[in-house]
DNA sequence: TACAAAGTAGACAAACTATTCTATGATTAA
DNA sequence: TTAATCATAGAATAGTTTGTCTACTTTGTA
């Protein structure tokens, strides 16, 4: 990709995660990424594109780091712990790659929007499919039984959710080592 | 409170809960509520404290509903189980008092806003604090065991955030359901 | 070297934003 | 009845916003 666009990509998407996305005009974008509005406009046919690309952009590299994560994982079981490790790094900011935590891009996007914007909200659904996919693949590794499976699967991905809503609106930073204790016993009791 | 002053609230509460702060303007919260600029302005000194009347609204609005309903509950273990039912109804738009579902009000301006408006912030923080006490207090009639109570009340509220969540970005309706079974096992291991 | 593509800087338009203010009409209480 | 209070409608202000356009400069490639 054009370095310059994805230059874009990256300060857009700092700023909106930071900020929220209404907060942060064209001209702020423009002016952290030291780049003309006529090079923006080239790249993006809108802004509502460009939100979707910093979209994609993030779902790629959370996706892509927690993979990289989960290389580590012997079992599956391992492999759903490891999950709630990344989490614990990120929200107390113990993670270069993921950045400073302010909740969840996806969550925080649809929140703003809402079904407003049809394309955003596809960009955040995929993203939470692409998650849930892996979560799913590692269950299968150790969890045969589908009603079982389905079950562990489920509350992983609640859980996960939980524990970065609880992270940012209570301001509660244990939140992930908390649900550790908790995936814990779920994978015990399953076994 | 002024029967004017609370349609506003109620009126601005509809319209930011279903497009999201930031994109309802002023004039549009008038033009629904039939009322003139300055009335709104007499009640409110700025845009923002309007805001921060619709999340304590909205606060009161939420936490009655829940007391209400938890009226019913013989055993503090039903008591738990009762906060899944009323989100299952949120989210499927069986209850006429919390509205059409579009996620948690607190949550989403939490999102949109983050900690640039600290009033806003607390008041969202403040209702998560006064759901977290009433849970809180109905966990402590069934369990006196100190590790064992806080590890029951943790995960509940982090169930009810991911459920919301799951409900809201995956588009998943049951995930309340899922969650009580998820809930039942976890009051039935630690009698 | 020459030329096309891509970037820069920023003025500009049109539409929006929150907030203030004026002028007028309706209610209400003394 | 009279005076004070409250509401209305909407113009005006000052500042945003996104997106377009012009004129000029840099850069990469053939």
């Amino acid at each position: 990709m054009n370095i310059k666009k994805r230059h874009i990509i990256e300060v857009a998407f700092s700023l909106f995660y930071l900020k929220g996305i209404h907060a942060v005009g064209i001209n702020e974008i423009i002016k952290t990424a030291a780049v003309a509005k006529k090079t923006l406009y080239n790249h993006f046919v809108s802004k509502e594109e460009l939100i979707v690309a910093t979209l994609i952009y993030r779902d790629q590299l959370e996706i892509n780091h927690l993979q990289f994560k989960l290389e580590q994982a012997v079992t599956g079981k391992d492999a759903v712990l490891i999950i709630f490790e990344v989490l614990d790094d990120f929200i107390n900011n113990r993670d270069n790659i993921l950045g400073s935590f302010r909740g969840d891009y996806f969550n925080n996007s649809c929140a703003e929007y809402g079904h407003t914007a049809p394309l955003l909200y596809k960009a955040c659904h995929n993203h939470k499919v692409a998650l849930k996919k892996i979560i799913q693949m590692h269950v299968d590794s150790f969890e045969k039984n589908h009603q079982k499976n389905q079950f562990i699967v489920n509350a992983v991905v609640l859980l996960r959710e939980g524990v970065i809503n609880e992270a940012l609106v209570h301001g509660n930073l244990n939140s992930a080592l908390e649900a550790t204790t908790y995936v814990e016993n779920l994978l015990r009791f399953k076994r």
